[in-house]
DNA sequence: GGCGGAAGGT
DNA sequence: ACCTTCCGCC
């Protein structure tokens, strides 16, 4: 069917993957276009992408255990999902049934007693959005044994390559290779390449195919020319810079509550260089300047995107976790994750995945729903924010600002966007001086089978390795490989 | 409100 | 596969 609702072409950029500062999710995030249901966004991915954006804090917000969240208003969220989904007739009845459906694929679950409030299985969602591919085919990987020196740790275990093979039978030894990919038949080809999520245990069954795996997409395969939000474009010299995250939306996909910062859960707690990767002094540092900090509000995290930081230490999915703690039906730790996962990779790599944490969401912003119904904002909300009417999407919902994800990338995001800093709601990294300066601004053109660490996984993140270190590590694998 | 079965759509 | 729609049940 063919409506008028928001086109998925504004909702699906090629973004670049990991580095992904938009408020959609990488391409990879989304349905192979030969699917059923052509890359429309999942549910759970749409309900990330509201979770993340400040404007809807009013609407769905994190709340409570980490990866809870709230469904602050039922209808609001079912209406945007309709319009999203061209379902009109969306109600939070069928919404949330959507939601259930969820239950058995173990991404989502209910929180027992609270209304209207689930919770993320981040052990399934953690990887979907950080794709270990790019990690494992990174040089970066490498990089992150430097920082244990080797040796196991309870939190960041190297793993044996056996041990990576049996979490992922089908990763290349190498970290480099096809075998994460589902080569079609016959169909080799800018399609032929699919990443199994089926080999991850922890994603199962329920997680969405990934189109291309990002790191091997090559330069950016549709519309290089994709007008990024915020005015982010990675393609320009400096995007990509830690030093230079100004660039980087408040709202980043991956510098939600969702992803809680790294820097600040792990950083903090693991030693140097880890620790001196926060500012000094500053336990939360990560939410310095991101969220105002100055109103009292619970800062929506806006996390300086790592997206090799979260490789980097330990996992908080419960076992251990700050705060975190899992009650509930097995929860988010069914994956190996949640055990403090530390993957290798060939020559005795340590990934850990995510130093997780989280605070508190909900700041109750004044939703678009909100202000659409003259509903006074939430008392807790001491939002000034002015979201952006991206009022001209077309759809059933009449004169409504309707779904704005992605519409409007120019002036008006971009107006968001500089509100946003100007009130110091984040895309603000915390200093970084320490770390050494970006390879590449390009995120991806230098991705090789070898390369140097994309900007993905900065190389900022391996101080200590050098690029000596990094050449010979480099020529390891390719003898290990070979 | 929340649940899950069932049928159906794409 | 991933919902959407409908429903009866609790």
């Amino acid at each position: 069917m063919d409506c008028n609702c928001v086109s998925d072409l504004l909702l699906t950029p090629p973004v670049p993957t990991l580095w992904t500062p938009g408020i959609a999710f990488p391409d990879w995030a989304y349905k192979p276009e030969s699917s059923p249901g052509s890359r429309q966004i999942q549910l759970w991915h749409f309900i990330l992408e509201l979770l993340q954006k400040e404007e809807y804090q009013g609407v769905i917000a994190w709340q409570g255990d980490y990866g809870e969240f709230v469904i602050k208003d039922p209808d609001e969220v079912a209406r945007l999902w309709g319009i999203r989904k061209c379902k009109p007739h969306m109600n939070y009845d069928k919404l949330s049934r959507a939601l259930r459906y969820y239950y058995n694929k173990r991404i989502l679950h209910k929180t027992k007693g609270k209304r209207f409030t689930y919770k993320f299985n981040f052990s399934k969602v953690v990887l979907v959005n950080y794709p270990l591919l790019d990690m494992a085919s990174s040089p970066f990987l490498l990089a992150q044994n430097h920082f244990n020196g080797g040796t196991a740790t309870p939190d960041c275990s190297p793993v044996t390559p056996e041990a990576l093979q049996s979490l992922f039978p089908r990763l290349p030894e190498s970290g480099r290779g096809p075998s994460l990919f589902e080569r079609s038949a016959g169909a080799p080809g800018p399609d032929g390449d699919k990443l199994r999520l089926d080999t991850f245990p922890f994603l199962g069954s329920g997680a969405p195919c990934y189109s291309k795996p990002p790191s091997l997409l090559g330069p950016y395969p549709r519309n290089p020319a994709f007008d990024y939000p915020w005015g982010f474009n990675p393609y320009l010299p400096g995007a990509f810079s830690l030093n230079n995250c100004p660039k980087l939306p408040p709202g980043s996909l991956y510098s939600s509550h969702f992803y809680p910062n790294p820097l600040q859960s792990s950083l903090s707690q693991l030693p140097h260089p880890f620790s001196s990767l926060l500012p000094p002094g500053d336990a939360t540092g990560a939410e310095r300047g991101q969220t105002g900090g100055t109103n009292g509000q619970p800062p929506r995290l806006c996390i300086p995107p790592y997206p090799g930081s979260v490789p980097l230490g330990r996992t908080e999915l419960g076992n251990g976790g700050t705060g975190v703690g899992d009650r509930e039906r097995g929860e988010a730790n069914t994956g190996v994750i949640g055990g403090g996962l530390g993957l290798g990779l060939g020559l005795g790599l340590g990934l850990g995945l995510g130093g997780l944490s989280v605070g508190s969401g909900g700041g109750g912003r004044q939703s678009p729903s909100e202000r659409r119904k003259g509903v006074k904002q939430d008392p807790e909300s001491d939002s000034e924010l002015e979201i952006t009417d991206l009022s001209d999407c077309s759809s059933e919902n009449e004169n409504e600002p309707d779904f704005p994800l992605r519409k409007e990338p120019g002036l008006g995001g971009r107006s968001h966007l500089l509100e946003a800093k100007s009130r110091g709601l984040g895309g603000v990294l915390p200093p970084l001086s320490s770390l050494p300066p970006p390879v590449s601004p390009h995120p991806l053109k230098s991705l090789g089978p070898l390369t140097p660490p994309p900007s993905s996984l900065p190389p900022s993140l391996s101080p200590s390795l050098s690029m000596v270190d990094r050449q010979r590590e480099t020529e390891t694998l390719k003898l290990a490989h070979s």
